[in-house]
RNA sequence: GGUCAUGUAGCUCAGCCUGGCAGAGCGAAGGUUUUGUAAACCUUAGGUCGCGGGUUCAAAUCCCGUCAUGACCUCCA
């Protein structure tokens, strides 16, 4: 027996027709609606028996007291299954099923729907988590499984839109199997159960335990999470909804500099910017399609007479432009590029951890749209380079801290044996690969770069994919060589992912390295203090003021520590702001004309000049964005941010 | 959504088990000190112990409820 367990606002339905000769009589010929209810569609399967009731009431009453309900409504529903019972003996079940819920208890409601009628069904699911619970109930002894209850559609539950009736990707999803593989540099496609890891593959074998195993360590606050709030540049915001956070200015600084650097990179390749609207109108024919396949993650906004959602993604505001473009096949491939700020996605609450994923975060995404499946796998691998070199100039490299997974469906892999080669090849270590059946997705292929944090849960950064669906969807054409209309090939890629989750991954890199015992850092480029300079007395602040001018003359940050303090004190406070340069000015200095350098990395302090202190710092700074200080110059004037 | 935690000064937390004057460090303000490479010293201010109820002579402490937050589970187009 399967069953789809619903929670809904209102339910409504109207037999239509006899669908089989032994269809139940009916009482009523009207239209019924009940609201607030949970909805069980059931499928008695072949061999079903009365030994399942137990179980049934059992796991419905669970149910209901779990997400404190009182109303129930059992719907038959053939389509759960492809071996159904005789309809004689399943209506049987099925009215016993009725009566044992409706004995078993005297405070819920229980009503059935008839049995044997074609229905018309209209549905609104509830948008909480909970809402949508699917369950395989199966003999205690006839099985393979020791327990009586087994989770079948595990994976998504989103298969049910939010609006109208159950859509068909509920069936093509129950036939999605995951098949995984270790893809080696040589070519070799290993199932990743007869794959021996080397002791340097540790990411990439803690990368499969944790998609296939769902295995991980399990830790307490994940380490970036203090640190994010140590260094003054981020922290939860209790006013806002969860996973909305407030950057403090040096957070701010950092986000605006890798922003900046991310688009200058796209813009490189040949992404041209373009803005599309935060928020849009649900009930849009091109949304209400999107959603019948991927629904009910978004914030949703009643204004007036409208629904309007945030958008969780660029895509369909890049797609909805491009349908209104002339574009002719010498056009292609087109590049458009949006950094959204932001793309909300209402996550499950449980899943919201710092940095790690947030309901509002900034995405680059780059859409390339090109003739054919030719054009879109050379533009692909193009795009890779990009991406890799993005994430090296950031600080993460795909080489040491990024694993490298790639899905696709088996006909894909088929026809492209030596294209996905090319990719893995690309990256110089073994993959992790996923490979599908049947494809469920609008992709037939794409990749991720994984980081894996401290708890071992991995994270996903720069992505690609190759869409052959939305273009069509979106009614997106171009015209070709011969004048015919056709539909693009669509190019999805993330060079960087997240803005917040590169932070992320850059304070979780710093952390692995304190467990380690080295000294973590944040790269130089990205510092909102690169230079700290310190006087020994109140008398060398204008001499510190003169260097100061120096440096930003050079686009270098520099503050000045002109507060009452001790310099002991002064150079720890550097040393835990993890400032890389401090340098102190006193008599010596002045008198020769020189800086002494402390380098934290380095842990050694030396005497220098000017110029080669800024040579030093420029160095590292070459291709990367030019933004002043965000804070005071003079840390007397500072606010106390960081905790 | 479930389970388990947590909520005390601006921040980090102790006190709660075993009911009896509201505590510490950091930070802030004022003063002393003028400092050479990871924390100078003194003084002062700062509290609806999340909120509501109950038990008690007496509640931060025990009980019930509630709100918020976190971790985990689940999930993650």
């Amino acid at each position: 027996m399967r069953i789809l367990q619903l929670h809904v606002d209102f339910v409504e339905y109207l037999p239509v027709k006899k669908e089989i000769d032994d269809a139940e009589p009916l009482l009523k010929n009207e239209k019924e609606l009940i609201e607030d209810t949970v909805v069980i569609l059931t499928s008695i399967e072949n061999g079903d028996d009365e030994t399942l009731i137990e179980d049934f009431v059992k796991e419905t009453l669970d149910y209901l007291k779990k997400i404190k309900c009182n109303s129930v409504l059992i719907y038959p529903y053939a389509h759960l299954s492809s071996s159904l019972e005789a309809p004689k003996s399943a209506f049987k079940l099925m009215t016993q099923l009725e009566d044992a819920l409706r004995a078993s208890t005297d405070t819920i409601v229980v009503r059935r729907a008839p049995f044997g009628w074609t229905k018309e069904l209209g549905i609104k699911v509830k948008g909480h988590p909970l809402s949508e619970n699917s369950r395989a109930i199966v003999k205690k002894n006839t099985e393979r499984q020791p327990g009586t209850l087994v989770e079948v559609v595990s994976s998504k539950s989103d298969a049910i839109d939010n609006e109208g009736s159950v859509s068909s990707a509920l069936a093509a999803e129950k036939d999605l199997k995951s098949n995984w593989y270790v893809l080696t540099v040589e070519g070799a496609l290993i199932p990743y159960d007869g794959y021996k890891f080397k002791k340097s593959e540790i990411n990439l074998e803690n990368l499969f335990k944790y998609e296939i195993l769902r295995k991980r360590t399990v830790e307490d606050q994940p380490p970036h999470v203090k640190l994010m709030r140590k260094l003054g540049l981020a922290d939860y915001e209790p006013a806002s909804d969860s996973g909305n956070m407030r950057f403090y200015p040096k957070g701010r600084l950092i986000k605006s500099l890798l922003e900046q650097f991310v688009t200058k990179k796209v813009s490189q390749y040949g992404g041209l910017e373009v803005e599309t609207p935060i928020m849009y109108d649900s009930h849009h024919p091109s949304m209400e399609s999107y959603f019948n396949r991927f629904p009910a993650r978004q914030y949703n906004i009643k204004s007036d007479q409208k629904d309007l959602f945030l958008r969780f993604a660029a895509c369909f505001g890049q797609f909805l432009m491009t349908k209104d473009f002339q574009i002719s096949y010498k056009n292609l491939p087109l590049k458009l590029y949006e950094l959204t700020r932001y793309s909300f996605r209402r996550e499950k609450s449980g899943e919201l951890v710092g940095l790690r994923r947030l309901r509002a975060f900034s995405m680059p995404d780059c859409h390339a749209f090109c003739q054919d499946i030719n054009q879109a796998k050379i533009e692909f691998l193009k795009r890779l380079d990009l991406s890799v070199s993005v994430m090296e100039e950031i600080g993460i490299t795909p080489e040491k801290d990024l694993e490298m997974a790639i899905r696709f469906t088996k006909e894909f892999y088929t026809n492209n044996k030596e294209f996905v080669q090319n990719l893995v090849s690309k990256i110089g270590k073994p993959v992790l690969v996923e490979m599908w059946d049947d494809r469920f997705f609008y992709f037939v292929l794409k990749w991720e770069f994984n980081f894996l944090d401290n708890s071992g849960k991995a994270s996903a950064l720069a992505t690609d994919q190759i869409d052959i669906e939305n273009g069509e969807r979106y009614g997106i054409t171009f015209i070709d060589e011969s004048g015919n209309k056709k539909n693009p090939i669509i190019l999805h890629n993330s060079p960087s992912g997240a803005i917040e989750r590169v932070i992320f991954a850059l304070l979780e890199k710093s952390a692995k390295m304190m467990k380690e015992g080295k000294t973590p850092y944040l790269p130089l480029w990205l510092m909102n203090t690169q230079v700290r300079i310190i006087p020994v007395r109140d008398e060398f602040i204008p001499k510190c003021a003169e260097l100061l001018d120096q440096l930003k003359t050079n686009s270098i940050r520099a503050d000045i520590d002109d507060r009452e303090d001790t310099l002991s004190k002064k150079i720890r406070e550097a040393e835990t702001e993890w400032i890389h340069y401090t340098v102190i000015i006193g008599e010596k200095e002045v008198a020769t004309n020189s800086i002494s350098v402390r380098d934290r990395l380095k842990k050694s302090s030396y005497s220098t000049s000017i110029d080669e202190l800024v040579k030093l710092i420029k160095e590292p700074m070459k291709g990367k964005p030019d933004l002043p200080i965000n804070l005071p110059e003079y840390l007397s004037k500072r606010p106390r941010i960081a905790s």
